[in-house]
DNA sequence: ATACAATTGTGAAATTAATCACGACGTTTA
DNA sequence: TAAACGTCGTGATTAATTTCACAATTGTAT
């Protein structure tokens, strides 16, 4: 993997450029400097620049980036042709969020299951998903399936998590404020609303803003 | 604020240990030490010793840490007992997920309101919150919401956003894929569901685990 | 009472990330 | 064509965070 050298805090900010590039090519822009890009992501300039060495020289001096020219690298760079295959656990409000938002537009990733243990969702569609019941978790999963989203309740996060590694899953997004176990080689992100509420609250109180930061 | 030292990292461990701690004086157990709690909560635990030592010597050597001690103090530190008022705008599913979130079990943070644009969903409750019609907010938002959360469509985002400053609130916890623009005294944290998902599957692709990590 | 085992707290080292600051070079203007 | 300007790419620096590793101290067992 040759891309092995690039920064942790670099790779988790791709995404967003992506993103933003893509929104700037709506707009019909067909250029756009480390300057302006920094204040619409809200990421420093020179960082939004280093960034993108790391991938070689990507710009032009005093002129800016090329905004197709850098989405198209972009997306070669982050797999957008290449999907990969997400099952979402848990049909709750959280999970039909998920379900709801477009991921198909421009992306490398697709929910392509559903699964949750309330008989009245099983055999519905939510944004073309189907849901099937989570006894038939280990049918239904062919070895495609590469990440699991969790958006179950807290108890279930370990069981369904190691039924998720037996049949082959990679990585989980896990949502649920459970720490979870797993072996060394598969990846978990963990976001946990609680957390970052009051991670927030607890900034607002100790770490006042003035006029910059 | 005499915790300025503390560094923002280890700051935003804190909500998590606080409830692992939580979760230990349920089972009934009196110490721990940072080595259990490294496991239970996947940080080094030297990274947890350095933590706590911010706030002074709160273990004992070659014992640990007393739980019910310890707890007391996260509950002062984390301001357990001041609640803080939040606003949650947008009573999609992710709104609703948060409005079901249980938060009132040993927290500091309180959502006291909701709003949304949709007239059906007015005047009910969830989660005993109550339901506003979103041109009543700044009718129904009196001076003590400190923090809003944002799970509302991006294109609505900056809008809201700038009526919520407007009306007193400090931190806004934005669940929207748009950046916003806010005074520079405002905090911000930004969750992008999207991105979080795309940034597991470009770790995935790119920085393959082995045995540890 | 003594030895042994466990575990903290922390100085120092290592790692990772962000920022500064500027030379080089392409673009634009006149 | 030439001068003025804008912007990148990056070496060097600074800042933030994590990790190592061990002396000091306490609990526990005999």
């Amino acid at each position: 993997m040759d891309q092995n050298k690039i920064p942790q805090a670099t790779a988790k900010r791709l995404p967003l450029y992506y993103r933003f590039l893509n929104n700037l090519q709506h707009q019909g822009k067909t250029r756009v400097s480390s300057k302006e890009l920094s204040e619409a992501v809200k990421v420093d300039s020179a960082t939004i620049r280093r960034d993108f060495s790391y991938f070689g020289a990507l710009g032009k001096k005093g002129y800016g980036y090329n905004v197709e020219y850098l989405l198209g690298f972009f997306r070669k760079t982050l797999d957008q042709d290449e999907t990969t295959e997400v099952a979402l656990i848990g049909v709750g409000n959280l999970g039909t969020a998920f379900l709801h938002y477009n991921f198909t537009k421009n992306n490398n990733t697709k929910i392509v299951m559903a699964f949750d243990a309330n008989p009245q969702r099983i055999g519905d569609e939510i944004g073309g998903v189907p849901i099937y019941h989570i006894d038939e978790l280990e049918e239904k999963m062919n070895g495609n399936v590469r990440v699991g989203i969790l958006t179950v309740p807290s108890k279930e996060a370990q069981g369904i998590t190691t039924r998720l590694v037996e049949h082959g899953v990679e990585g989980i997004l896990n949502f649920t404020p459970a720490r979870i176990t797993v072996p060394s080689h598969i990846r978990v992100h963990h976001i946990d609303l609680a957390v970052e509420l009051q991670a927030l609250v607890y900034f607002l109180k100790h770490y006042p803003l003035s006029k910059s930061e």
